[in-house]
DNA sequence: CGAAGGCTTGATAGACCTCAAACACAGTGG
DNA sequence: CCACTGTGTTTGAGGTCTATCAAGCCTTCG
């Protein structure tokens, strides 16, 4: 416990450090947060559709993603989660939550009380920026999100998704120069771009003909990122990263 | 200007209030805030891509969009604005912004010094909450589109578009319970949905054959929103309304 | 070895796009 | 008052992208 919570704190401040720079009171202040560790096997719920949390969620280790169901029973994945991403900080400050969050992979999740947090940003005022800024982010996710669904083919989308996901991977420590481990089925990979699995099957085809990926089993080599931010149109703006 | 600066207060009033109560103090926080007014033709920009911004809008009347586009120069719009809304408050902390927002209708608008903003904000902590939730509230209905471009039919996604823009609408005190005018071309809706121009136009034909809209000029009517929401499998949760 | 989940393939259908043109309507200038 | 223009809407035809259905294959794992 003592461990984890460790671990916890640091994938907080390597995360929200990302973004702003973080003085060394604010650090401490963060130290304070009480934190219960959870474990979550792939496909669990984190939190559900309507359900009014008070406690926000800080995942550890595994990817998860935030999704809504259609009448239809059809699942749009709205956004991924690493490691250091706090999937529902919103509930915070929206009572019910309008999307669920489930666990893709394997996943250990630390839980921060609503009160806690709140404490801890009135007592530090300076940390406000430092989260606020986190679910701005989601935000410019979403907006790039729009436009890969709106206006962009499989093919493009795909590229993009991958070129995303790098970056934010390696940002969290994950994956290397050439490719990293896509933890995610193809299925998955459609849900989260609005297609179906044989198109993304079809569409993965493609690019790895033309030679913009290679993959042996999960993992994606990328022989030239620069060639698939092309394909994808990707542009790191949205991320918004220091430096 | 006098007058104006009134105005500008009162939709801030009204908007905040919307999703969050406002004490005296807060209010009168808020009438300290310095406004710069702004008249803008349709179609023109208030803040484009890469722009940083020292001060932030806030949309007194019109109607405004926020967009990106695409390298091939298709646009995708990535929400709507009505009177009250803050288009780019964000970039009280991301520094450069990765959209850009246009007037649709003629506009005025209103602005704030980031500065004066955060002299507030920190001067009454309470105020935090009620503008990091207007951010949050961008969010989900970002996330809610990413739902409709991903997983519904253009015949449903007008739908959805229409009954959000009727609650939207009327909690901006716009329209009346039979319909509203909808300052939107086919082809800036085509923008917002991922559609193109022509197939925007055959599914509101669609729409008025089964009877689910009327329209006459801009004006559309809608004699039974009950239907048109199931159409557009509309569920208001998203817009986190009080009460 | 069998079962389960994920990947792949083929065939067919439907949704949506593009191109091109006609139409409607309001605003402009002569 | 009437062409004239520009913007927005509508229509037709044809093609592309993507979905659906159905099946086979391949790995992993108990």
């Amino acid at each position: 416990m003592r461990l984890l919570s460790t671990l916890a704190h640091e994938h907080l401040f390597r995360k929200l450090g990302s973004v702003s720079a973080l003085s060394e009171s604010e650090t401490h202040a963060l130290l304070e947060l009480p934190l219960t560790l959870r474990n979550y096997p792939p496909h669990a719920d984190l939190v559900r559709f309507g359900d009014k949390p008070i406690e926000c969620a800080l995942l550890l280790e595994g990817i998860a993603c935030s999704y809504k169901l259609t009448s239809e029973g059809r699942r749009q994945i709205l956004s991924l989660f690493v490691p250091g991403d706090m999937p529902d900080l919103q509930s915070l400050f929206l009572e019910a939550m309008d999307y669920s969050v489930a666990a893709i992979t394997a996943s250990t999740v630390a839980f921060v009380p609503h009160e806690a947090l709140r404490q801890v940003l009135q007592t530090n005022p300076s940390l406000v920026g430092v989260f606020w800024r986190q679910t701005l982010l989601d935000g410019a996710i979403s907006r790039e999100w729009l436009v890969s669904l709106g206006r962009r083919t499989a093919y493009s989308r795909i590229a993009h998704l991958l070129c995303e996901l790098r970056v934010r991977f390696r940002d969290a420590g994950i994956g290397e120069e050439e490719g990293y481990t896509l933890p995610l089925t193809q299925s998955e990979i459609g849900d989260a771009l609005g297609l179906s699995t044989v198109h993304t099957n079809r569409a993965l085809q493609s690019l790895r003909y033309d030679g913009l990926i290679q993959t042996r089993g999960r993992y994606v080599a990328v022989p030239d990122w620069n060639a698939l931010a092309r394909a994808g149109e990707f542009d790191s703006t949205y991320l918004h990263r220091r430096g």
